[in-house]
This record gives structure tokens, sequence and C-alpha cells, in this order.
DNA sequence: GTCTCGCTGTTATTGTATAACATCACTTTG
DNA sequence: CAAAGTGATGTTATACAATAACAGCGAGAC
């Protein structure tokens, strides 16, 4: 790896996902806060959108909706389409998971509960998703938006290319 | 380029396709760049391929490669999905057309011939898309990526929202 | 108890996109 | 001209993404 770990923690929060941390923490404190939420808005945090929680918790990648349910199909807790896109539509309508329109696929929000709008960095070599926060009214093109009288309601911005540590692998090689 | 705007008041070109504007321009002007274009560069511009673009030109929103598909079938041009998918592939390839990953769909380049990156408002309510040009590199975000070393490729910005027409319209009205 | 509401399970369908292969047209070259 | 090569086309089939619709179950309300 060797990955040099340049600005340990000091920058941080533009790129998470991308750094080394200490990933258990990850899926225990997303859960944690998942369940926190659940329990507060009196909300049915059932099996399968735990586990699913979990699932996308456990990567920092854009899973596809047919992906998550072939694990769940492995494991008992459903085999149909609807099972997987209800349990994701509800992680998402909560914040606690996005949709990645470029990948159709989902991944778990770094930040949960919070409402916001997410940006997202998508490594085409190892497929890993960081989330990174915009301020969409902010910059030239909210500004120019703002200008011509739209009214910007929702914001997909998602960045392809590659992440900190396949750039350092050289361009050729990549990594699975 | 330079198109006069027919109505004054707007300096912006961010948002061109809300604004009003001889719009028989849009799709003679876009046809010969891209007939000069094909034949700068030696490639084959059939039927297909320009009617295609033709098609898009002449709406400032985005279609589904389906939605092509019929009409393509309905004038002979073509049955399968291939055929649409294919002459949308060229047209994107070669800068004529963008996909918009949130709708799924395909929208004309508003600045064709020049490699760019485009962002797109979207109008959820007339469904309009207008291209906005975008300097990802520049920005927070841009910054923030930079370094944090991921090294950008492709960008998709896609702000959805209300144009202004459908703004003007009233929040609960909308228009066709 | 029983009523209600939301989650589950399932079937079926729609929509989006591509793989694979044979054929055809044009162009290059001998 | 003929042969070979290149790239577009036509077609079949399939994979992948998402939703509609409806029956049944279960926990809490009253
Ligand atoms: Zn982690
Ligand atoms: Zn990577
Ligand atoms: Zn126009
Ligand atoms: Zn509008």
């Amino acid at each position: 790896m060797s990955t040099d770990m340049s600005q340990p923690g000091s920058d941080q929060g533009s790129s998470k996902g991308f750094e080394q941390h200490d990933h258990a923490h990850c899926v225990s404190d997303g859960v944690a806060a998942l369940v926190d939420y659940c329990a507060a808005e009196r909300l049915k945090l059932t099996p399968v959108r735990q586990r699913v929680a979990e699932i996308l918790l456990a990567e920092h990648r854009a899973m596809g909706a047919y992906e998550i349910l072939d694990i769940l199909r492995e494991e008992g807790l459903g085999s149909q389409p609807p099972v997987a896109y209800r349990a994701l539509d509800f992680l998402v309508k909560n914040g606690f998971a996005h949709k990645v329109e470029r990948l159709n696929a989902f991944v778990a929000c770094s930040h949960p509960g919070a409402t916001h709008t997410p940006a997202f960095l998508i490594c085409r070599s190892c497929n890993k998703v960081a989330e990174a926060d915009t301020s969409p009214t902010k910059g030239d093109l909210g500004r120019a938006a703002a200008a011509a009288g739209f009214q910007i309601e929702q914001t997909v911005v998602e960045l392809e290319g590659l992440c900190p540590t396949c750039v350092d692998a050289g361009p050729a090689s990549g990594q699975a």
C-alpha cells in the first residue's frame, strides 16, 4: 500500500473514503446513527433496512440494487427486486444513502441524518466512491443559474476519475 | 456561435435554451456544424446519425433512446434499440450530444465540436434542458479534489429545478 | 377484539442498454 | 477489375434497472 497518508486527518471531510481510516467505525457508527434516527423519528428499522445499510456501509463503493438483492437472497431476507428497492428508497429518503446516477447504483451516506447536497468522487479503477459536500448555490454555476432565474431544487454532481491510490499506482496498472 | 439573442436583458450564455431565441438556427446551425465536422474528420454522417442529431436539436429537452427510436421506426430508418444507441454513441463521442444521467436521456450539445465539460439545468416542470459550461477544476469542489489527489477525468453536473418561465408561472401551475 | 396502517412477499411488466453475429457498402490496394 | 479490409447496418437475444399492482401479515390504536 504505502499510501503516504498525507494530511493525516487534517483537511479531511472532502474526500473521506479514499483515505485510510478505521473502517470498522464506518459500519458501526453508521448503523448506530441509523438506529438512533429511526428511534427518534418513530420509524421502523426492519431487518432488511438495517442489513442493506450495513451492506452499503461495509464498502466505500456504489452497489447496484440487484447486487444488494443477491446478498439479501443468500441470507433469506428477500428475493425480489422490490425488496431491495424499498429498503434503498427508505435509506435514501432518510438521508442514509444516495443514488449515484452515473452508475445507477447506491452508496452509503458519509454524514447521515443531516440533509445535505452531496457530490461524489468516483474512481474508475478501484470503483471506490467518496462523498464530498457541495454548495451548489455558490460557485460560478450556481451564481449563473440564479442570475438566469433558474431555481435549483436538487443537484447531481459526480466526478469520475482516479483516486489518489490509483493515480499513484500509475495510469497503466490500475488496481482491482 | 455568438448567436444573437432576440431577447435582451440576458447577458448569460450559461442558460441558453431557456431564453427566447430563433430556434430555426438551433437546428440548421447544429446540423451544419455536424456536416462540417464529419467532412473535416472524414467521418461518415449517415442518414440515421444526421436524423438523430436533427431530432435532438429540434427540442431543448432530453429524449430517451427509445423515444428517438420510435421516430426512426416511423420513418423507416431503423427499428431495433442498437440503431438508436449507435447513433447516439456516435454523437456523444464526437461532442454533438450529451447524456443526461439523471434522466437516462440524451440532449443535443449547445456548443458542438469543441470538447468541453457541460453542466445541465433541468426544468422538472417543462422538461427543458439548458446546457451551461463548468470549470470543474475551479471551485471549491475541484480544489478539494485536487488537494486530495483525485484526478478528475469526467464530470456530471446536473441541476434540477424550475426554469425562469416555470418559476414565473407559479409553483403550482407549471407549464407543459 | 378488530381496525388500521405500514411492511412484506410475489407476480408481472416496463424501461434502459448491450452482446453477438451475419450482412452490406465503401475504400484501399494489387 | 478483383480481393481484402473497414466500418455501418439489421436482427436476435439477453442483461440490467425500476416500478405497478395486489394479497397477506403484524404491531399498535381504540
Ligand atoms: Zn470506511
Ligand atoms: Zn481508485
Ligand atoms: Zn433553440
Ligand atoms: Zn420549465
